[in-house]
DNA sequence: TGAACAGATTAGATTATATCTAATATGAAA
DNA sequence: TTTCATATTAGATATAATCTAATCTGTTCA
């Protein structure tokens, strides 16, 4: 069991462990950023078991759908994954759609008035401006 | 709200006043939800001035550059829109994609040190779950 | 008022992103 | 092992958005 925290992490889902999700999942978990899907279909099969684009779109699905994984939307552009590991919101670059983790604190919920019949799942915090690429070094004054 | 109100909005923004452009913004300011590119395509063609879809998409496109319009990115779907009025949150519903207003309240923003050199422009705070529609009725009343 | 022209619009092609299909293969339970 | 529900595949298709290059138009200013 310790040796593949990944494998009981996937049956602990209910999904069955193959090569192509174990990659998948594997790839995120060590992946700092937020690759995109194509940019996760290049990294898998640069190392073996070729995955096919929509093994890894379906597993992208599975993989988030089970909780694992997160899906970031970047208006224009492709959506974004990362591993839920330790809790963190979102930073999206307006300039390069770059998405990065910033730490994690307590959002205050909104009033049950203003939610209605409405079930709440999450809320989530995300932040707009330029990041730590395409901010203007800066300039002495 | 009288006309010449959204051509001034325009104006003050630095985009000319087209029948097109200016439709996009009416029809976005009188609309309660939030339609995505090509719902709006479809109801301003419905009345006059024909509108092709680059025209829609480039209008959208200046109107959120302005800050006149927000875009909402939504994972798996279609952007969506809606003119910045009151200032609002969102919900995303989980099944059906639905994007529905929230009371705005005021969220603490993070703290200078896990902003590093980014600049921040905006927070957004996003709900998610089950929209009025698709929440299941509640048993007891 | 009416040129002049920067900016806007157009239809349709193109690109980018994601899903579907249906034939084949495989993990893991028994 | 055998079994079979589940997963994978290549390629086609669907969906979302952008690009192109020809044409048109709002606004400015003489």
């Amino acid at each position: 069991m310790q040796p593949d925290a990944i494998k009981r992490c996937l049956a602990g889902s209910g999904l069955r462990s193959t090569p192509q999700r174990y990659a998948v999942m594997a790839f995120l978990m060590k992946q700092a950023g937020h690759p995109t899907a194509v940019e996760i279909f290049e990294a898998v099969n640069r190392v073996d078991p070729r995955s096919s684009r929509a093994t890894i779109y379906n597993n992208l699905r599975d993989l988030v759908h089970a909780g694992l994984v997160r899906e970031v939307a970047v208006e224009g552009r492709a959506a974004r994954f990362d591993a839920k590991g330790m809790r963190h919101h979102h930073f999206i670059c307006d300039r390069c759609g770059n998405v990065e983790d910033v730490d994690w604190y307590d959002v205050p919920r909104p009033a049950a008035a203003s939610l209605g019949r409405r079930v709440l799942r999450e809320c989530e915090l995300i932040f707009r401006g330029l990041c730590t690429r395409c901010a203007p070094r800066r300039v002495s004054r």
